[in-house]
DNA sequence: ACAATATAAAACAATCTTGTCCGAATATCT
DNA sequence: AGATATTCGGACAAGATTGTTTTATATTGT
């Protein structure tokens, strides 16, 4: 019923990224601050998704992390293979290691179609969509309040 | 995607004690040693379920677990409200503490039909149902394979 | 009294999350 | 060109949570 704090952090990140102007980096410690989230918590998950090749980084000034292809072509399952590895379709409900259509646990057939709505709400919601969302303000992708649009400067 | 450890060995366990006689408590030690599962670990579960009560116990010689219920009346959903806590239908994707339909998260409105259907195959699902498809030897309990029907006695 | 069993608590281990530090790379400024 | 400021990269460790094992205690039937 849940993903991991790694991988709620990495959607939040990359939904946030999504919204932002595609040229400019953005700035680990910008997302982290206006998330509300450790930065360097989440600077180790941008590296991974850096290193899966969803996104690009540049060190120095003026550098940050891009996102790679643009956020239409990037879907919430792209991100969860990385972040809760290759495997996390196919695991079996109750733990088994071989639960396949021939070796199954009693639960499996009634999970299977259930899990398809699953895979089919990741394979078909993209960054995007998401990101189209936040920017009408009417959802929110932080516990904290008031961080993504309304950031007054002195 | 995934239940807890706690939760998944709770399930096995249920199931594995639905396809006993009723009559009979059924012994931490050989529920642990039929599902290949450490037997203190599991014992902890079990006085959880009989705190909640799911399950009774009775000490002492002839002593063990039962099921208060009938099998026919325990569902999953029974058993993974005490495992994973009574909120953990209400959990947000993104993990925010408060995602409703008035404060949503982009996700929200696309998660909700999903999750609906988890809910409702968790509310179906009996344990009643799932031992008798483990009776017929088609579906297993358990990684260890042929400890559960096909136990010797010397 | 004894043996078998559940219960409780605590100790231990593994994993996940968070924080700190320093080095490497890169653009900007002088 | 060189100095400087900024930013990612990676190693390491502290803390929190979860899973596992051990130990001791209480209860019950024979």
């Amino acid at each position: 019923m849940i993903l991991s704090r790694t991988s709620q952090y990495a959607v939040q990140a990359l939904i946030y990224m999504a919204t932002q102007p595609a040229a400019a980096p953005v700035l680990n410690k910008d997302i982290a601050s206006k998330l509300g989230v450790p930065a360097p918590y989440l600077a180790k998950i941008l590296q991974g998704l850096a290193k899966g090749n969803l996104l690009v980084s540049f060190r120095g000034r003026l550098g940050g992390f891009c996102l790679r292809e643009g956020g239409n072509k990037i879907t919430l399952m792209h991100i969860l293979l990385l972040t809760e590895g290759p495997a996390f379709t196919e695991s079996c409900l109750l733990g088994l290691k071989k639960c396949s259509d021939e070796t199954a646990c009693p639960l499996h057939f009634r999970w299977i179609p259930v899990k398809k709505k699953i895979i089919e709400l990741l394979l078909d919601t993209s960054l995007e969509k998401l990101a189209k969302a936040v920017e009408t303000g009417k959802y929110r992708l932080a516990d904290v309040p008031g961080m993504l649009f309304e950031q007054l400067e002195p």
